[in-house]
DNA sequence: AGAAAAACCGACTGAATGGTTTGTAAAAGG
DNA sequence: CCTTTTACAAACCATTCAGTCGGTTTTTCT
């Protein structure tokens, strides 16, 4: 593949993302793809053979992008912590700057448009996209291991429980905040599980009545 | 409408609430709503005068079933239990019993399709679904304003930060669901809730060290 | 420079899709 | 009982869709 190939199916990746984000993958018609990035039919079937391919190529590399970000991250974090904790606390911070400054007009999770429109992909690309999504949790439960070998929590609690907490806040509040418009959501809740983190391994004494 | 016809219309609406959950509502053609249920294309066309016309009306009364079972668990719990607490203590078990139990082949949250999609919809079925979500929020956040007044929470919190976050929790637990084929994690995850929501208004003494 | 391969173009095709129309059976109403 | 309306049936239509194909341009390799 030459390097003008790899650009030009970059580039339609790149729209097609853009598109199917914003009306489904079943919503998005290839026309539409062509028509927006100012692509032709040859080009989109020399890259691609079929929508199908397309559907598989697309989450393959979009999940490639966001596991960079998520260790670029992480590394941040590990550089500049050494108690799992805070660095989970630096993390969920660093975190919300990002998602409260990325100017993505149709916001979402792209996993999520693949979740919910499953059966219109193959079963290889459905378990791609779930084996993604464990993957993402099973990162959080691993520091939550880690911080559960040092701390002991309040009220007993289980890594992969608040591992799927962080994700299924993450998750349902994009969903609010594209129901909304309202870009703040994702990254108030954020600091809402913080709070609950907090409270769970840094209790305070409490208050005196 | 005769008694017949408006049968025969809910159980069209009730083959394209099956369908659309799931593959999505562009995923869904009219024909694979017909063959599904035994329907014509006159029955139908008789019912809804295009496909957009089925699009609002099975969102509406999707919400208004939705909003009966709403009411129904609320009244059944402000029923049993005095304090405001105790009520959303309550509730929350309820739902976790009703969403556990529930043997929905293909979980997940209509207003959630609907939003990920939002392009396929007129703006009126747009600013329906948005204004359903922030109803949904505004009794949680009524409840928890109520919570407020009574308890004195250990970090500092507000009733909305508090309604949004079980929205979140849920809509995000139902895309995980879906994406794992497990029934439990919403339950799972509405119990981390009310376990935050017991350390932000019920802490117990800070353990002795 | 010249051959070979990759990249691209756009007219075309058949199937699927949303929607129309014409006709008919069954209720409802007087 | 007879008329009018409602409920449904299904053939039909125009458009859109995914995908094909024959041909042209551009790049790469030697």
């Amino acid at each position: 593949m030459t390097r003008k190939g790899q650009a030009s199916r970059e580039r339609i990746l790149m729209t097609a993302k853009k598109l199917v984000m914003q009306k489904g993958f079943a919503g998005t018609s290839i026309d539409d793809i062509l028509e927006n990035g100012g692509f032709s039919k040859g080009a989109f079937f020399h890259h691609f053979k079929s929508k199908a391919e397309l559907a598989e190529e697309l989450v393959r590399w979009h999940s490639a992008q966001d596991l960079a970000m998520f260790r670029t991250l992480a590394a941040q974090v590990e550089a500049r912590r050494d108690d799992p904790l805070d660095q989970m606390m630096l993390f969920l911070k660093l975190f919300e700057d990002y998602i409260s400054n990325s100017e993505d007009p149709s916001p979402g999770c792209m996993y999520a448009v693949y979740t919910y429109e499953s059966m219109q992909f193959a079963p290889e690309v459905r378990d791609f996209v779930s084996d993604t999504l464990r993957d993402w949790t099973a990162i959080y439960v691993r520091k939550f291991h880690e911080i559960l070998d040092t701390y002991t929590p309040v009220r007993p609690v289980t890594a992969r429980q608040l591992a799927e907490m962080i994700v299924s806040i993450i998750e349902g509040a994009l969903v609010l905040q594209r129901a909304y418009g309202n870009v703040e959501i994702a990254a108030r809740q954020s600091e809402q599980f913080r709070s609950y983190l907090e409270l769970l391994f840094r209790p305070e004494p409490a208050p005196v009545e």
